[in-house]
DNA sequence: CAAGAACGAAAAATCGATTTATCGATTAGA
DNA sequence: TCTAATCGATAAATCGATTTTTCGTTCTTG
């Protein structure tokens, strides 16, 4: 019976130091490698350590440290490749510094994001990593500077007064983008996008407007915006191309945009890049498959996660100084779905006609 | 200074007590709901509460307890939309029970998956959700077993001896696709597929061959799987195609394959479904916006994930029985991909020929 | 050779809660 | 009126580690 439950019960430091005959203290202390114990004592714990298969208990471990070894993370959703990755990045990184990555999903809500954080705060986590829902103003980032936290803001930001931030340069990319269809022709472009308070889609905006207008003056750049869900956008859209606008080309700041031009096109049988050129920000593994591939602006996924598991660790171990603001290059892959304007006949002819073998 | 440090230490059980006047024992108690509180004690400690913003440390609280109140999930990966949403829906479920949902992903590794495992253990937690990498025999499953852990065993998974399973019908779901191909008169069909080792897949690939031999004897059905990784599907798909085999439709077990099948579609200038069929197992967002779009298995990730949840639960609280093995239905959504065989040249025209609006 | 430094390890305090044992006061019963 | 039962609350033990304090020994050193 006792038998049972010894067996059940994992063995506790207690039972490493009987079994060793020392004290706990000194199990302790072989496990965290301080030097002033005796070789032979030390080797007595190991060994026992190794019989009993012991384990240090993380939790009882953190209780007597004011900053436990958790890290938070707190991205808008995991549906999508890039956090989806961004949460295998972090956790991998947290995992090789010791510390355990809890991950939360605010689901594009404010509000669930600060909860969250209350929670982990609650946890006592040493640092946390949050992809804000909208940008670094929101309520989530307050909570976190009234209550003394140590965080990272990634991916939605720009720059904050309290906090590091990490994000793709989007401004760079944008001009890129802009340097591209402008190259190619194009004189009439739309951009489509979500939330403009987000402050990184407004820099996808500016960096593409700009460079578009210093590459040609009388360029005509059309803008769609929904501030809150898809679906506005997605009528918006039907809207402006039922009055009879006819950009040459498509920009969509984000990722679920692309997927709502995609849709716009089906539905009006229009194919890129004959009828039609479109670019998103946001790769996705779908994009090189599907016929046309899609242009997109990749983000440098794993560069952020690392560069922002550095600055938070250097908080985490009492860095003082400004806060930086990093912005991390992203690539434009130049695909199918963009060509010149005119190049094939806005009706007739399917994107068949050009040889396919890639 | 004292003040200052009042300000960052946060207040702990005692501080709360003394402000109310009572004991630490009291305050738990109130907090715990128990009602051999004097409603007036009750009153001020509710109170100091308040005035303190006092929140329970869950660390602390877990101390105590045999049974900590976290949840341990481990997903193969965090990339794909399944998973994705997979993880938000438990980790939406843990919390309404008021527990902490602590995700992994084993990055499609057995051995990553039992160290995950064992540092679960090791944090001590309520119940894990293992979405295993290959099936319910690997080594992960067998460490739980080993260590006494709860917990159930999802989507790559039939039935276990040890925990409950849950997972898509993958088996009348694959029945239906072939009822829905051979119904459109393919009579030589192409099945590609990863890891047969999974059960899940073997279970797909019987249950489309019984059905479709059942409802036509003389159909030919080719199967191309790759033991592990991807490109070696690739390539094999690419020799078969090479040696001039030409199935008039292509059923992938899982997304990759749908992914690889394209991919190798796009390369030979082939269109669906003019020049051939396509479905796939696993939906994804986009797949309703390429063109064509690709027919799929909608799994059911909401049942899933509610169903396994309740069943741990309930073995977390303690339930004793033999497992049980639960199979949720899918959804077939036939799109585009899939057409009749010899309903479009094989060569020329393209599929922009039919009319898109949707 | 005695006082002090250095060393190694055990004892005890600590982290912040929960739970059990204990205790005093009130009420009930004989 | 005295003992027993009940009620409510406190003190103390507990969870499993870490860290500080204390305490013998041994080694220096004047």
């Amino acid at each position: 019976m006792a038998q049972q439950e010894a067996r059940q019960r994992r063995p506790s430091i207690h039972d490493v130091a009987s079994h060793a005959g020392v004290s706990a203290a000194t199990v302790s202390k072989v496990l965290a490698g301080v030097t002033t114990v005796k070789p032979e004592n030390a080797q007595r714990v190991l060994n026992a350590v190794e019989r009993l298969a012991y384990r240090v208990d993380p939790l009882a471990s953190d209780m007597r440290r004011a900053k436990r070894r958790i890290i938070g993370a707190i991205m808008p959703e995991f549906e999508s490749e890039f956090f989806g990755q961004m949460v295998t990045e972090l956790e991998g990184l947290a995992e090789q510094r010791g510390y355990t990555l809890v991950a939360a999903s605010s689901r594009e809500s404010e509000a669930r994001e600060k909860e969250i954080l209350a929670r982990m705060h609650d946890w006592r986590v040493a640092g946390v990593v949050l992809a804000p829902v909208r940008n670094e103003h929101g309520p989530a980032a307050a909570f976190m500077k009234a209550n003394g936290m140590t965080g990272v803001l990634i991916d939605r930001v720009l720059s904050d007064d309290a906090f590091d931030t990490v994000s793709a340069d989007s401004a760079a990319a944008s001009a890129e983008v802009a340097r591209m269809l402008v190259g190619k022709g194009h004189k009439h472009i739309l951009i489509i996008g979500l939330a403009e308070g987000a402050a990184t889609v407004r820099a996808r905006l500016e960096g593409f407007r700009t460079q578009a207008l210093a590459l040609d003056p009388s360029i005509r750049i059309d803008v769609i915006t929904s501030e809150v869900s898809v679906e506005p956008l997605r009528s918006s859209l039907r809207d402006y191309f039922g009055r009879g606008e006819r950009p040459t080309a498509v920009y969509s700041l984000l990722l679920k945009g692309t997927l709502v031009a995609l849709s716009e096109f089906r539905r009006r049988g229009w194919h890129c890049p004959n009828d039609i050129s479109l670019v998103g920000f946001d790769d996705a593994e779908w994009m090189q498959v599907t016929w046309p591939a899609i242009a997109a602006v990749v983000q440098p996924v794993r560069q952020i996660a690392s560069e922002a598991m550095n600055l938070l660790f250097r908080r985490v171990e009492g860095a003082v100084g400004p806060p930086s603001a990093r912005l991390e290059p992203c690539q434009v892959l130049e695909r199918e779905s963009v060509g010149s304007p005119g190049n094939g006949p806005h009706s007739g002819g399917g994107d068949r006609q050009q040889p396919p073998l890639s």
